[in-house]
DNA sequence: CTTATATTCCACAGATCTATGACATTGCCC
DNA sequence: GGGCAATGTCATAGATCTGTGGAATATAAG
């Protein structure tokens, strides 16, 4: 019962840290803002069983930081917002700034802060601009449907090593996932080294991407070709602001962060 | 025990999401944002006893997201870094945005999202270079201390009554305080225009002209003058990132948000 | 060394949170 | 309407968290 005091303030507040108090429930949350998923889905990438699944994404409805779009007899999750997304790479950015642990795990799988391996927004715009880089999403198909950059080559990690050959030896490949704490990208790029590729991450992942204002495609997969630079085909989706499909050529930085 | 899993990734962040599980604790972490305090301080600032107050500021401590210092027999906390500060606001704006108790509280005091009683920080340095408005702080004179908007009066709530009198009525008055979820500013505002005076709210507060690159200046405070736009005297602190003191009229946007 | 002050540490009772399997719902399909 | 499949709800046992008063520490001043 709020009466209107400070204390109910921070009272509501609460009700979100209750949120991320739970591994899992984190762990759900940065899944929701790469792309919707039904129950099932999130409970299978989690390792969660169902009803223990559907009783945190319940804790995150209460919250308000999830809404549900029902299709049939499935339910889809979705972030309820781009302030949600916003929440959850602070909550990240504050582990690797403040918590030792993060960076230990992340160097101890070569995602660490190391060296040059990591291009900047900016640099990467510089240089697709030229056509100088292929641009890599390495994120399950589902993610690169929900929001792109626009341009990038859908080629999830699993399937990397089978779809070498699509490659251009030629271009240096920049790779993204779903951010600073994913390791797909990282791996990715590993891999790409250990066959001769010219390989390096992306700076955060397409979250951030997105947060800084730059152009995000929806859309199907289009398989990764060999050579020319893709030209965008994606339609812009409801998280997109309004802007139209461009790719790398046309890319420009919007707001800088 | 991680392992170096994703797991274990998650599990670190929810150290992190412990701290803001309850209430109180997000409490201290914005008090803490502002100025370092005492135990004694925000045990008092809370309504905590020592003892509850001292845990949880434990719990703080160990997800690292406070540091103390000691001086004699007192332990002062502070938010160990901007980072933190960058949390909180992110915390308090996702729950702006999705929690509508939040809005209907700060609706109910009259610090809602109303109409033009706001200026953004590009228009307060607008008319603060022409010396048409006075910028107050009317936070405790601590936060003042810690980091104030250069040029900036302290006069905090409680005693604004009390020192009307020293204020321009010619000028119109551009009251800050902690944030968006801070009544302080809009109490003032309320109390100044009732005595007939122009007065709006700065949009935000201290924490988000910081983290908007923009100048702080550290230092005791200066009563309010009457009329002229008083001359900064303040030393930069730790927390200012290299600004010189700048007064309204030197003040420039740093990074735009 | 003794006293006083500000904190931290500890143990415990009461409250809250979690995981899980059984059971209830909801919408689709025949 | 009956049967399925995907979710939501519930009750429960076990684990974790909270508030608190009192003991234990640490620092400053006599």
């Amino acid at each position: 019962m709020p009466d209107g005091g400070r204390a109910d303030l921070y009272e509501q507040l609460a009700r979100i840290g209750k949120v991320v108090v739970h591994p899992k429930r984190i762990d759900l949350l940065d899944l929701l803002c790469q792309a919707e998923r039904s129950v099932e889905a999130l409970a299978a990438a989690t390792g969660l069983k169902f009803s223990t699944a559907s009783a945190h994404l319940q804790v995150m409805r209460q919250a308000r930081l999830v809404e549900t779009r029902r299709e049939g007899t499935r339910v889809y999750y979705r972030a309820a917002g781009e302030e949600v997304c916003r929440f959850v790479t602070a909550l990240g950015d504050l582990g690797r700034a403040r918590l030792a642990e993060v960076d230990q795990i992340l160097r101890a799988i070569g995602a660490g802060s190391e060296s040059a391996e990591w291009v900047t927004r900016a640099e990467l715009l510089e240089r697709a601009r030229s056509g100088e880089v292929v641009v890599l999403d390495v994120r399950p198909v589902e993610e690169y449907a929900a929001g792109h950059i626009p341009g990038a080559l859908s080629l999830p990690l699993e399937h990397l090593e089978a779809r070498l050959g699509e490659l251009d030896p030629g271009l240096e490949v920049v790779a993204y996932c779903r951010g600073p704490l994913c390791l797909l990208a990282p791996e990715a790029v590993a891999t790409l080294r250990a066959r001769g590729l010219r390989a390096r991450c992306l700076e955060d992942g397409l979250p951030e991407w997105r947060q800084a204002g730059l152009p995000v495609t929806t859309g199907a997969e289009r398989p990764a070709a060999s050579s020319s630079p893709p030209s965008a085909a994606g339609r812009s989706g409801r998280d997109a602001p309004a802007t139209a499909p461009v790719d790398g050529s046309e890319a420009r930085l919007g707001r800088p962060r």
